[in-house]
DNA sequence: TGTACATCAGTGAACGCGCGTTCACTGATGTAC
DNA sequence: TGTACATCAGTGAACGCGCGTTCACTGATGTAC
């Protein structure tokens, strides 16, 4: 997985550009061994030298789209000022994200990516309880804050995040939504839903 | 598919029900001819009688899944008097159905499952161009009457299913979400996401 | 600057395994007369 | 009520294919002296 020469890394890049190639237009069921070396021009044995079997591909392919994604997110979360401006930034990342890399969503929003990512979360979690990730961390500040509605971090993540995710996947699956649109209206209708409201007159309470 | 003798339909059920455990525990890769076998005690020419092939299997198992869930989702529907309720007892209901089926609700989150339902979807969109899924002509009655954001249908399906999507998943699989207070919490967030907000004052519109 | 050599990178034929699927056959069921 | 028969349901050994993986080998690269 790390190459020592630069022509391991070449191959490397040709074989993971391959392999997204792949998964986007036959799915996780075409990515084989075969298809690889058909498409990359790179041996199998060359292939296993680098990645040792194909669910290394596979992982190291999934772990650097979600990176990637990640970066993305947390970028956009540093430049914002307070919660509001975070909440709609993240969407429209997001939104953005998917629109110039629609093979690497496809591939994050498969099962095996989503795996993926949720036993990465988890060892980092276990390995290390106080070092939150930096959106968690951001989500956790702005609820003490007093500006995010008071609920359990991945409950607000669940409200900011499912509504693009599934915008996303029916984008790339039907293709009846336009996504500029997405653009312009989800990042406040989202924002409504894990905004903190306070109640300004007493008589306006929720029964 | 269609068993024209008793014994026929119950085969057919003991496959299913053999199929969805075995998907629940071992994975869409699990799911082979063999492993059903093994695990219901009927043949695979039997199999082969009754579904065509393997495929004819998921998609069976798929099909029912997500027709379940839609009943238990329209049904809800049907029982409510006007917008904030429908979206509210939609949200409830989605939750109610995973907590009691986790299985199901796995196979139906997987990719398979939900380009099974896109396909679908499409032909019936194809076929009968007029006669919308009764959620979309809800949303679109609603939409009209001024109750929901005036917002495109799939976007407004987005809003609400989406986060409860995303909570299930992490339910699922991560496991560190209470779906009790998600029950309590998430049909009023959501809520505040799709209502059409009337601004009572003229000085507070969005710049 | 040359050269010897250890290590890394890459090849592709070969292997065995498990998969989906087929098919000739037996047994059960329901029905027509 | 019996019986003959067409159809449905079910069996499991057998098949071939494509898969992931291995391995003996060649070639390229970088480095020590």
């Amino acid at each position: 997985m790390r190459p020592k020469q630069q022509r391991g890394e070449a191959t490397v890049e040709q074989v993971l550009v391959a392999a997204l190639r792949i998964y986007a237009s036959e799915g996780e069921a075409g990515l084989t061994v075969g298809a690889i070396t058909k498409a990359s021009g790179v041996s199998s044995g060359s292939i296993y030298h680098h990645f040792g079997n194909l669910h290394g591909v596979i992982a190291t392919l999934a772990l650097r789209s979600v990176g990637r994604l990640l970066d993305a997110l947390t970028t956009a979360l540093e430049q914002a000022t307070d919660a509001r401006s975070g909440v709609r930034a993240v969407v429209r990342t997001y939104l953005d994200f998917a629109q110039a890399h629609p093979e690497v969503a496809r591939l994050m929003h498969s099962v095996t990516a989503d795996h993926e990512l949720m036993t990465r979360t988890g060892q980092i979690r276990e390995s290390q309880e106080a070092r939150l990730t930096p959106i968690a961390l951001w989500i956790h500040a702005h609820t003490k804050s007093g500006e995010l509605a008071d609920l359990p971090t991945p409950v607000i993540e669940a409200l900011v995040l499912g509504p693009v995710v599934a915008v996303v996947r029916r984008w790339l699956t039907v293709g009846d939504i336009d996504l500029a649109e997405a653009d312009r209206t989800l990042p406040d209708q989202i924002w409504r839903a894990v905004s903190n409201v306070r109640t300004g007159s007493p008589d306006t309470g929720p029964s």
